[in-house]
Formats: structure tokens, C-alpha cells, sequence
DNA sequence: ACAACTCATGTAAAGGTTTACAGCGTCGAT
DNA sequence: ATCGACGCTGTAAACCTTTACATGAGTTGT
């Protein structure tokens, strides 16, 4: 129970003002309807009593609260960040801030962040990739209220929701496309988990790209995975084992690029000289890792900015419907990507 | 202007379930108020209606939101990602939401932020180390009304604000500590920024080690700096341009770390066998990175946790104080650190 | 001079909860 | 049978705004 604490309400600073209430919360809320004098007088009464205007009265009686919900599957996840700052600073140019739930994947823990939007404390909701809080029973739910939704980077399925992003597919093609143009010809492909969306249409871009090029196919020339260091290690490590590995590797994420290069660094292996690695997303610690990491950049923050203003749109009017937003991404070349040795094909002995 | 909802209100559940409104709130928010039979009804009521309570509504009555908000210098930045989890782990244990605000490093936003409380949006904050929303006007803003408020990491001056860390002065006397044991005697800092009180500490803990471990000490051993990769790396160019370079350099934070390898490596220099160093915080990629570093450790999760807790107490009753919380830090040994080359001393000379 | 308008302000009714207080029935003790 | 206590439920006030509607003063046009 937090003790009152005692504040100023619009009817103490109507009273000082000597107007009425109403005209009170006209001269903050509603431009141009007060005049002049009154508007100054009810100012200077205000600062006099150090007061601030009360959310939630507002809130209750507005019916919106001026905050957003936005869902991420891992705060942690350095690709995440920067979107969450492009969402943030268009939710401040908009007057509205922003909620952050953390759903650790959890697809319980989603609803119940969505839920805040049933309980009226958030107008609307940003879903993050990968984060799908109606995968279960909250699939009916969420459509037939409308609530103002827009996801980013991933299209949720059966659900028509807005959504900003970029071309997954054709990205990964052109990722595959620039290490086939240095001279690969045998390129393995780690992927993101199985039940992300990305994840498909990535290795699908992969497929087209080895296909267009014809280079090598062969059944573990693909790996399941998932977006970490750890996962990537692993499927390297598999790969190397093969008899007959990769000359580069397409990383589904920058986190399995580095868990990759890891792997092949602890065989003694260099990078890129023995192994090229492709990332994908362009997260902050892929330009100081060593080697730096070739990928593809994704435009992150305004990203997240369009996003926001999306979300803005359908606040407003609920009804219209927003088109999908595509962005330009750019792919990137650093220094984990190179010509594949000559003589590399020396190494294809062993079992 | 969003379409209104209509929704059920409590009104409407206590019609159905035959009782009054009072016995559905107390059914809902106190336990034992009310008879089981009742109990059953009312839920089976509200059930049927899918009722939510109006959130708004309940923190207009109740003054309190059940929200509150975190401010932090950069959600980029990876040492707060894992604070943050644990922050919202505790408060989702406590029936709370977090808000979270970026501040850029920015005092003006932060004071944004901090009207939060004004308003009553939030019941309570916590600062993450460098923002200080009252440097300026709001110092004295803040104390008075005895917002509850915690502190993570930072101890902000003058206003008596309980905060959790570690004991920054003495975990960075423990890492110098460290590079003395291994036989470095030339042993340079990389700081923080300047108007971080974090910087100062971690200066006071190298200094405390170089003298008790009788080291060099030259006017050039200590760079300013900040916490970031560009910083770290400008700051090693100008230690390995001296005349006299250091064999091991301890950077005030993982990120200064990483930037001084780069540029270590950047020269063609061994890390660790021409150049020892040490971070600080322990960050998710430290270990990733090649060499992987050795640092200090925070208990990160456990701090944010803490934290939150202490918050909670403070909002269940703010005039109580809260005893600071010091955690244990941990020194963490990995690649990035060992004894200096025996040839090394032949680079003592001139001047 | 009067109708028709405009414009600034005031009045009062929501908006959906929580909670102090009152009422009522039951039970045990006298 | 009476009293007090206790446990459950209902009544109504309070929380602070926003906003539809009413009011009245001033302006314009005839």
C-alpha cells in the first residue's frame, strides 16, 4: 500500500485559475480552444502547484493508455536492440512508450503480455520474430477484436497481420551468390531453428542460389541449428567431420557464423583461408570480430521505426489495413570471406 | 481514436452471477472475502462474459499501476541485456510490469522518464549505472516526494538512493592483481568514461594494485577512454605509439577490451603472448572472442533480480530504508591474459 | 433591433474500479 | 429469549479526467 501521496488535481488548479474544470483540461489537452489569457493564467496556476496530470484518470476515461506492447523472444540477443531503439524513438515522436516483454520463447508468457492489450493497458503490440503468441488458442482471439498489431520480420500465419521486413530469401541467395562468385563450389548451409519462419526462408534462398550456380549438393550440406554460438559450434563441428567438407558456409545468423569460425579456429583452421563464413543480420560485434564477419545487413533500426509508425496508423483507425513494408538489405563483405584455396582439395581424405 | 471496445465491466459479471459489484471486486482482489459458492459463480460468470478487468480503472482507484520503469544509458549495449532479464523475471514474479527507457546517456530524457512517477504511471524506478535523471533540476525533485527508487551499480551522490552492485575498487584491484601474479610489472588502464563514478572506481582498484603489487607506474599508464570498442582501440594505439608500451593492459569494461586487441592485432602484436589483457563485466560475447577474454564477472542476473526485490519492498512501504546490496564479483581466466615474453624487457629502454 | 451564428466557458455525466461503512443472518453464550 | 460477535454481502462514495451539451456574450447581416 503506498502512502497517498498528496497532489494537485486539475479541480485544485481550476480553482487557483479561477475557471472550471473542463476548461482546465481543454487549455492542456485541446490546442486552440482556450483563449490566450485563461490558457496563461491556468498554466502559471498549474506550475504554482506542481502539478501533473493524472495517466491513469486519463487512461480510464480515454480509453487508451499511450503505451505499447512489444514482444521479443530474447532481450539478450544483440539483434534485437537496435530495433528496439528505432521502435522506441518513433513510440517518443508519437507520445507513446513502450512495454517490453520478454518471452524467452515461451509462447505462455506471449499471451500473457497479450493479454495487456484486453486489459486496455496497451493500445497496441509490435511482435518481434519468432514470437508467435497465438500459435495456440489465442489465434481466434486476437483477430476478431482487431487489436492493433504489426510484426516485424516474420509474417505470422493464418493471422493477417501488418508487417515490416526484408526479403529473406533473395538475401540468402545473394549471400550464397557471393561466396559461389569467389569460387566456391561446395557450400554448407547452418540453420536457424526448425520452427522459425526465417529459418525456411533462408535455407530456401540458399537452395535457389546453389541451384542457379550449379554447385555442390549433398545430403549434409544442410544442418539444423538454431540462432546461437553454441548451435553453430555444433553444426560446424558435424560438418567438419564429414568426409568431404565445405569450403564455405552460409550461416543462418551472425551468433552461428561465430559459433562456426569458433569451431574451425579450435581445428586449426584458418578463416578465411581454409573455411569462408557468411553470417546474416550485421549485429554490433560482427565488424570487431576477427576475422570481421561478411553478412548481411538488415536495416534495424528504421526497421523497428516503421514498424512504430504502422502501429501509429492503426491505432488511429483500427480498420484500415496496412501494407507490408519491404526494406532494402545490403550485403555486406568483411574479411571471413574469401577465394577457397587451391590446394584445399588435399584435405577431403579421412574416412 | 480508437473504436470502442465494448467490453464487459464488472457491472455486467456481477449481474449475471446474481451478486453485487463490490462481492465481484473482492472476489477477484481480496482471497478469502468471499463465500466459495459465491466464488464459483462470479468466476463462471466472468468466464462467460470473457471478462478482463479494466486496468485503468483499478490503478485510478488503487493509485498504483503496477508498473515500473527501468532506465537505461543503451539497450545496445549487452552488459544490461541480462540485468534486464533478471529485473523482469522478479517482476513478473511480483505481479509487475517493466517499462523501459532508453536514455541515450541523455539527463534531459531521463528526466523524461522519471516524470513517469509524477504521473503515476509508474510505481517505482530503477536506474541502471549513468543515468542519473537528477544531476540537474530534478535532484531535488526527487527526494522530497520519496519515489521508490534503486540503484543498479552506481552509487548516485547525494541523493540516498539504496542500490545492489559489486565492489567495483576492489574487483579491479583483484584483476591487476591478476596480471602482477603473472609477472607483468608494466601494466597500463584503459578507463571508462569520465563522468561515470564506475570509471573512478575501477581506476582507484588499479591504482590500489599497481602500488601494492609495487609495479611500474608512468604518466601515460592511465587512458581515458569510454565504454566502447572505438574508445578501447584508440586508447591502445596511443599505449603501443608511447615509447616505452605496457605488456598488459587492463580495460575498465569487456567492450574496451575487445578494441584494444583489435588494434593490438591491428599492429601485427600477439594476444596474449606479446600483450596480456584484461575486461571488465563479463559480457556474453567475451567468451566467444578469440582469444576469449579474461574479466571480471558480475552476477548480473542475480543484481537485476535484487534489485527488484528491493524495489518492491520500497513500493509496499517507501519510507523504510534498504541497506545497500553488495554481491560477489568473480575474476574469470581465459585466453586474453598471460605471463609476459622474458624478451619483452628489451623494449624497457630510452627515455 | 433582432435573428442567426460563432466562440469561449461552464455543468454534469460518464468511465470501471476499490473500499469504508452499514446491514443482516447465524451462532454461541448467558 | 437476548446479546455480542462474526462473516458475508450490499450501498455508495471516491479516484481524476474527458467530453457532450448547455449557456451566455459578442458579432454579423438584414
Amino acid at each position: 500500500m503506498p502512502t497517498r501521496r498528496s497532489t494537485a488535481t486539475m479541480k485544485d488548479v481550476a480553482l487557483r485559475a479561477r475557471v472550471s474544470l473542463a476548461t482546465v483540461s481543454r487549455a492542456f489537452a485541446v490546442p486552440g480552444s482556450v483563449s490566450e489569457a485563461l490558457t496563461q493564467r491556468i498554466i502559471a496556476a498549474a506550475r504554482e502547484l506542481n502539478y501533473t496530470i493524472n495517466v491513469n484518470a486519463r487512461s480510464l476515461r480515454s480509453q487508451s493508455s499511450g503505451l505499447i506492447v512489444v514482444l521479443i523472444p530474447d532481450i539478450g540477443n544483440p539483434f534485437f536492440s537496435v530495433l528496439l531503439q528505432g521502435i522506441e524513438e518513433q513510440a517518443r515522436a508519437q507520445g507513446l512508450a513502450i512495454l517490453i516483454g520478454d518471452t524467452h520463447g515461451d509462447s505462455e508468457l506471449a499471451a500473457t503480455y497479450a493479454r495487456l492489450l484486453d486489459t486496455r493497458r496497451a493500445d497496441g503490440m509490435i511482435l518481434l520474430n519468432g514470437t508467435v503468441p497465438n500459435r495456440a488458442h489465442d489465434g481466434a482471439r486476437l483477430k476478431p477484436q482487431r487489436y492493433p498489431v504489426v510484426a516485424i520480420s516474420e509474417r505470422i500465419p493464418g493471422a493477417d497481420i501488418a508487417m515490416v521486413g526484408i526479403n529473406n530469401r533473395a538475401a540468402s541467395c545473394e549471400a550464397v551468390g557471393h561466396l559461389a562468385a569467389l569460387g566456391h563450389r561446395r557450400i554448407a548451409h547452418i540453420m536457424g531453428p526448425a520452427d522459425n519462419i526465417l529459418t525456411h526462408e533462408r535455407a530456401q534462398g540458399y537452395r535457389d542460389s546453389i541451384l542457379a550456380h550449379g554447385c555442390d549438393m549433398w545430403p549434409e550440406a544442410v544442418q539444423p541449428g538454431a540462432f546461437s554460438i553454441h548451435a553453430g559450434r555444433a553444426a560446424m563441428a558435424k560438418l567438419l567431420d564429414s568426409a568431404a567438407p565445405p569450403t564455405a558456409v552460409f550461416a543462418a545468423s551472425d551468433e552461428i557464423a561465430i559459433g562456426a569460425i569458433i569451431e574451425a579456429k579450435a581445428r586449426g583452421l584458418l578463416v578465411p583461408d581454409d573455411l569462408s563464413v557468411m553470417g546474416f543480420d550485421d549485429i554490433a560485434y560482427a565488424e570487431s570480430y576477427d576475422p570481421a564477419l561478411s553478412t548481411i545487413n538488415q536495416p534495424r533500426r528504421e526497421m523497428g521505426r516503421r514498424a512504430m509508425v504502422m502501429l501509429g496508423a492503426l491505432i488511429a483507425d483500427p480498420d484500415q489495413r496496412q501494407a507490408d513494408v519491404i526494406l532494402d538489405h545490403r550485403l555486406v563483405v568483411r574479411a571471413s570471406t574469401a577465394p577457397p584455396r587451391v590446394a584445399s582439395r588435399k584435405l577431403t581424405s579421412r574416412t
